[in-house]
RNA sequence: CGGGGUGUGGCGCAGUCGGCUAGCGCGCAGCGUUUGGGACGCUGAGGUCGGAGGUUCAAGUCCUCUCACCCCGACCA
């Protein structure tokens, strides 16, 4: 491709609200263009790379024994009723209306869909198990988009579900495709770190997530320096300790004038925060909830909301808090009625604490669960935090930014069950499709082989998913056999199969250099009445700062080396 | 949805105590000189100032409404 013809240009400014690395560099090679919010257009520059990722995808989903299909973006409302997924997933479904006034979502997932084709396709344990992906399109209205391609509305997924007969075959499923995305992502060019992650909305048991760490990630991972095993924070557990207490005492009222938040009420009754309880409350679905948990620890939101199995769940205002008849400041699980309760375990770390009393300025010593307060939920509530006790090993953890570019679910029966995809076993009986869910973001994962593959003058394409291998970088100068030479060598190096980015373009030196390092094509040639002297060019890799002086004739053969 | 902010040629920005033909840099077109790390000169094209309504002799600038986008939080590949 001749640069004087290739659509797009390298930009010299960009908006200076992209604050992105990824966002950057890809605005400023002139690779994507945003079209609105989390929807962009990508250039024929990204094109190719996203093309070259999705290949190698492809390429280890069909190692692993994957069968690609396709399905519809459009589906049908209905079936998201079906599986009640149509309120978890609530505003981020994006509708539409046919014109028969039938309602349709653009599909933001596909286990619907699919099961509803195994249901029909499958009868029998003969035909398990199966791996079963496309690479296509979702569209997921997000509340908020953000940093460029990392967060977007519209995106293609790479998306596989996996059908076994039993457990053993789905644990064996999981970790095949486990296996093949650890070597995508290497193909790829990226180091991506392997956490135990959340289910969220997809549903399931265990799941896993694969993370490049980068500042500008949106996620928290939690790492024990001791084990290295890895969580999302929205997952993680770290040991809360025993804080004793002694034998329970009998609870008695204190004065507590003018404090109440929990250092307030520690300094004041001269205890350490973890031998107080605190209260916090929440909305969950429209309902007040009171939470308790050990003065020194903070809520986790997804543990929280996982434990209600509610659709939403927000903080509650002041005015909530009040209008429910809760005394702001003395706030007690104990004597409360009407309002469901949820306690972390850590009420259990120990005993006689300091709680509120329901009165005004007034706190309750030597409160114990379950002697004086009880709860509907009782369970790990607890954000982990940096400096905290792993409950593996008692190493410390430590905490990093990642982006999430994979994620794998053991999802279990839930749609199976739920649709009917029913098979019947070597004994005639009839048991629901076990089945794990698998994806991955291409757009997103360029992005992150960006944040991962860079220096201050640009993009440093992984050879794999370079959208050129090598870039002709002539200097032109009248007089010079520079154009004829450069033309010649354009024109061989294509015809020996190598994908070649000709900077043809009537450009000072300095702006094309700088230009072949933002656009970060893997091998730069450069070619001027310097090298022509010697019968020679300049062979420059990307990554390198070195260059070397390279024979003409031996250039292709050079090259094929390098690159085949 | 809550909080903060921005909309002015293709891109980045200035102009906002109302006042004259709306500016600057980059880019773009033409001509000439340049050519190993974002060269220079001359000439030129390109904007109903996000949209609607209003106030005024006069609106990019003031008022009302509205739309879009960005950033921080609740969601996810």
């Amino acid at each position: 491709m001749r640069l004087t013809q290739l659509f797009g240009k390298t930009q010299r400014e960009i908006p200076a609200e992209a604050d992105t690395i990824s966002h950057q560099l890809l605005l400023k090679a002139g690779m994507i263009r945003q079209v609105a919010a989390g929807i962009y257009s990508y250039l024929p520059l990204a094109w190719r790379t996203l093309t070259r990722i999705e290949r190698i995808i492809r390429d280890e989903m069909d190692k692993a024994g994957g069968q690609e299909l396709r399905m519809p973006s459009i589906q049908p409302l209905e079936l998201w009723q079906e599986s009640g997924r149509d309120l978890i997933l609530g505003k981020t479904l994006f509708n539409l209306s046919d014109r028969r006034e039938h309602k349709f979502v653009l599909g933001p997932t596909h286990e619907e869909v699919i099961t509803e084709l195994v249901k029909h396709n499958v009868q029998s344990y003969r035909d398990l198990p199966l791996l079963l992906y496309q690479i296509q399109t979702k569209f997921r209205d997000e509340p908020r988009p953000r940093a460029g391609l990392i967060r977007v509305r519209e995106f293609t997924m790479k998306d596989l579900y996996s059908f076994d007969t039993d457990e053993e075959g789905l644990n064996r499923s999981y970790d095949r495709i486990l296996q093949a995305y650890q070597n995508l992502y290497e193909r790829c060019g990226l180091t991506t770190l392997l956490v135990e992650a959340d289910s969220g909305a997809i549903g399931g048991k265990e799941s896993h997530e694969f993370m490049v760490v980068t500042e500008s990630g949106e996620d928290e991972i939690v790492l024990c320096e001791d084990c290295q095993s890895m969580a999302n924070v929205e997952k993680a557990k770290s040991a809360k300790g025993e804080v004793g207490g002694g034998e329970p005492l009998p609870r008695e009222e204190v004065a507590t004038p003018g404090v109440a938040s929990i250092e307030e009420v520690a300094d004041f009754l001269k205890v350490p925060r973890n031998r107080t309880l605190k209260a916090v409350f929440y909305m969950a679905d429209s309902k007040l909830v009171f939470v308790v948990i050990r003065g020194d620890l903070e809520v986790n939101e997804v543990k929280l909301k996982n434990s209600l199995k509610c659709l939403e769940l927000r903080m509650a205002t002041q005015e909530e808090v009040i209008e429910a008849g809760i005394v702001p400041g003395a706030a007690s699980p104990v004597g409360i009625s009407g309002i469901k309760v949820v306690a972390d375990d850590s009420v259990t770390s120990g005993t006689n604490f300091i709680a509120g009393a329901n009165k005004p300025a007034t706190h309750l010593r030597n409160v114990n669960y379950p002697r004086d307060f009880k709860a509907e939920i009782i369970t790990d509530i607890t954000k982990a935090r940096a400096g905290d006790v792993c409950p593996q090993c008692e190493g410390t953890f430590t905490f990093s930014r990642g982006i999430e570019v994979g994620h794998i679910f053991k999802v279990g029966t839930f749609y199976s069950e739920k649709q009917g995809a029913f098979f019947i076993d070597r004994s005639g009986q009839s048991h629901p499709v076990v089945m794990g869910c698998y994806g991955i973001g291409v757009g997103r994962l360029m992005a992150a082989v960006v944040e991962q593959n860079h220096d201050d003058k640009g993009i440093i394409w992984p050879l794999s998913i370079a959208p050129y291998q090598v870039y002709i970088c002539p200097l032109y100068r009248e007089g010079s056999r520079v154009s004829e030479f450069a033309e010649k060598l354009y024109t061989d190096l294509t015809a020996a199969g190598l994908e070649v980015l000709f900077d043809d373009r009537a450009e000072s030196p300095g702006v094309k250099f700088n230009d072949a390092d933002l656009l970060g094509i893997p091998f730069r040639l450069t070619i001027s009445p310097r090298t022509l002297e010697n019968d020679s060019l300049e062979l420059k890799r990307r990554s390198e700062k070195e260059h070397e002086l390279v024979p003409l004739e031996e250039i292709t053969t050079r090259l094929h080396s390098l690159i085949l």
